[in-house]
DNA sequence: GTCAGTTAGTTATAAACTCCAACCATTTTT
DNA sequence: AAAAATGGTTGGAGTTTATAACTAACTGAC
């Protein structure tokens, strides 16, 4: 321990009583960071609990959707698409080529790229995890309508895709 | 390196053109966990960059608001607030204790449990920071309406507390 | 051609966060 | 008093996340 810190430098005040139980965030929760943080934690919880069987993370789920839907989709357009930095897709992608649900294949045009292809086992999970995740989204969210559940969809996208956020 | 470690294990496979560019998401966007993690991506992006100048974390920032709402606010009691477990408390509460923000006083009742408390210092920054999270949501959400704002928390609370997201 | 500059992907590293298990001091229960 | 429970603390392991540096391949200007 260094000398500059301070073990446990506790006041020996008096104090009688002091607030003990949970509280309520009051001005906290008006703060938008925090509401989400504390949403994305419990939707997070369902996810992991439903996708363990499977041993899938969510960036590894997300991954997979992505190039479902674009086959042959490339490693910086699926950083650029998840927002996270090249290095994370390349460990995501060998993940998924471990477990042999993707592959990498060459392009020949340009053979720095690699496009990315799920193979027919990845797409089998896959269809399984979509319906999984539709299943845990349901039941984190158990206190909202169907309306309700599209409205926050739709602000969400509004905050992080402006321009399409609206469709 | 491990023998069973597929370095690159790119197929040769012929390919003439491969998806490049960014791309939407698809029914990666109907997930709630990806567009919450989306949106709190940029929330939180606008955060960091308001509180640089004052160097203060997200966690540091809820204790802080929470320790003003309820002087004398045990550890154990933060941790239940905040959602997150008590070493961290700990850790945080020494950040803000070594920063002048912050201070625990021990209980004379039960003397394992320390009341926290801000100093005159942390009752001035608070104020300010609180100032600058407000403005800093408003710049990320600029996409939204003040009645979308709203009616966003309203959602995100039913989320995380359903028994009080209505209020 | 070849040189500089750029892009795709990779590697290594370090920093930060989260979680867990163990531990001390104190209080409560029996 | 002994046992159990609680508030807080410490340390470490396992993940994420970000950064920098590097290789390989392509592009364009000369």
């Amino acid at each position: 321990m260094h000398p500059s810190d301070n073990e446990t430098s506790i006041r020996q005040a008096s104090l009688e009583d002091l607030v003990t139980g949970p509280v309520d965030g009051l001005i906290l929760e008006e703060r938008l960071g925090y509401a989400l943080r504390r949403a994305q934690l419990k939707v997070f919880k369902h996810f992991d609990e439903a996708m363990r069987e499977h041993n899938i993370r969510p960036a590894q789920f997300s991954s997979l959707v992505v190039i479902e839907g674009y086959p042959g989709v490339t490693q910086s357009s699926l950083a650029q698409t998840l927002a996270i930095d090249p290095p994370r897709v390349v460990n995501l992608v060998n993940s998924l080529e471990e477990r042999g649900l993707a592959m990498r294949v060459r392009c020949k045009r340009d053979r720095r790229s690699h496009g990315i292809f799920l193979t027919k086992q990845g797409e089998a999970l896959v269809d399984k995890l979509k319906e999984l995740s539709s299943q845990s989204d349901l039941a984190a969210t158990q206190a909202l309508s169907e309306i309700e559940r599209r409205q926050l969809l739709m602000l969400l996208r509004k905050i992080y895709a402006p321009a399409h956020g609206e469709g």
